[in-house]
DNA sequence: AATTCTCTCAACCGCACTTAC
DNA sequence: TGTAAGTGCGGTTGAGAGAAT
């Protein structure tokens, strides 16, 4: 079915801004008789306008519950998480912040918001950080791979349930990097590990020490710091607690396994590398933003982008909306809630 | 004081969805 | 079931205001 045209698009009607008597025709006639059939209203009331424009006078601003002036912290944090979840619908964005109108929502999005998180260095489509900021996530995803590689971990007992404290310690640190640049104000500044030496978009997989920790401090000592610093924030993490979780394949990573060639050629050892077993399930979608653009943490350096956001979209809502989950990750969501604490912007 | 530039936001445009027949 | 009318939505535009030169 094509478009239907535009009522009276033809007819002469009158466009651009409006003037305070039609503004008070348009509001006489609502307020008397309402609003129903928006094409034929102009002429009932009085007004040689189409009836979409005065749908949208009224709408977005002469409806009486029209919240004008400045968005308040708490909207901004508001329609940025929203945003995060829902991308460009401002309509249902419009929807949690009454009084406000989508068109609003909309102009402050893109004058004012854009830019700031711009400045903060984080993607407004995305709601991810910018190519310099994933650096920190990928020197640890990069520690990874390049202890798998070089035989950190011992007899490869990653792949046969054994944990090691240094492996957990890494998972963490994998984690709190993520927490940090999410929302740096609400994680625990922990000063115990030092092990990200440099920024490398293309790791060097040769030298084995870069992870080791400089300070000297066992592995098992950093891990109990780093535990104990989030408190119960960790209490209850098990696995598929997250919607959208995805199973990372092997195979599609171009994995190579450890005390395999590591100087084989296409045999990627340069970031992408092998994930254990336990790292398999990653949320497709990052701990906090979630839009139809989503982040290729299983190919770490490279911007997978994903067609199939919706389904994602829908799975986070539904996990969001349910008071009920108990959740180990709706602990991480609530962190950076400006309920629980403040955000950055 | 005049001109130019930048920013803001109300309003428009056109597509897509829903509803009625 | 197909079609047209009605409505909602998101992207874009452009006039006006304020800032900068």
């Amino acid at each position: 079915m094509g478009r239907s045209p535009c009522c009276d698009q033809d007819k002469g009607v009158k466009k651009g801004p409006w003037m305070q008597e039609e503004d008070d025709k348009l509001t006489a006639y609502i307020n008397e008789n309402g609003y129903g059939n928006w094409r034929s209203l102009p002429k009932l009331a009085g007004l040689n306008r189409c009836g979409k424009s005065c749908r949208l006078r009224w709408m977005n601003y002469l409806r009486p519950d029209i919240r004008r002036g400045k968005f308040s912290d708490e909207e901004e944090s508001t329609i940025i998480r929203l945003h995060a979840l829902l991308g460009n619908k401002w309509s249902k964005i419009a929807g949690h912040l009454p009084g406000r109108t989508d068109n609003e929502i909309k102009n402050y999005w893109n004058t004012h918001m854009r830019k700031k998180l711009l400045q903060m260095g984080i993607d407004p489509m995305t709601h991810e950080p910018r190519t310099n900021e994933l650096s920190p996530i990928l020197d640890v995803s990069q520690m990874l791979v390049a202890a798998i590689n070089n035989g950190q971990f011992g007899n490869n007992n990653l792949f046969n349930n054994s944990t090691t404290a240094l492996e957990d310690l890494l998972k963490l640190q994998l984690i709190h990097k993520m927490l940090q640049i999410i929302s740096p104000k609400a994680v625990p500044n922990i000063n115990s590990f030092n092990t990200a030496t440099s920024v490398n978009p293309k790791p060097d997989t040769t030298v084995p020490h870069v992870f080791i920790n400089q300070s000297g401090i066992t592995p098992e000592a950093a891990t109990s710091d780093l535990i104990s610093s989030y408190d119960n924030v960790w209490d209850g993490i098990e696995d598929n607690q997250l919607p959208g979780l995805v199973t990372v394949s092997q195979d599609g990573l171009n994995a190579s396994k450890p005390g395999t060639s590591t100087t084989t050629e296409g045999n990627d050892q340069t970031g992408a590398g092998y994930y254990p077993d336990q790292l398999h399930k990653i949320p497709s979608s990052g701990l906090v933003s979630v839009s139809p653009v989503t982040s290729g943490l299983n190919h770490p350096g490279t911007a997978q982008h994903s067609s199939a956001g919706s389904d994602v979209l829908e799975d986070w809502g539904k996990f969001l909306d349910d008071e009920t989950s108990d959740s180990c990750w709706k602990s991480f969501l609530d962190l950076t809630s400006p309920t629980s604490s403040p955000l950055p912007w």
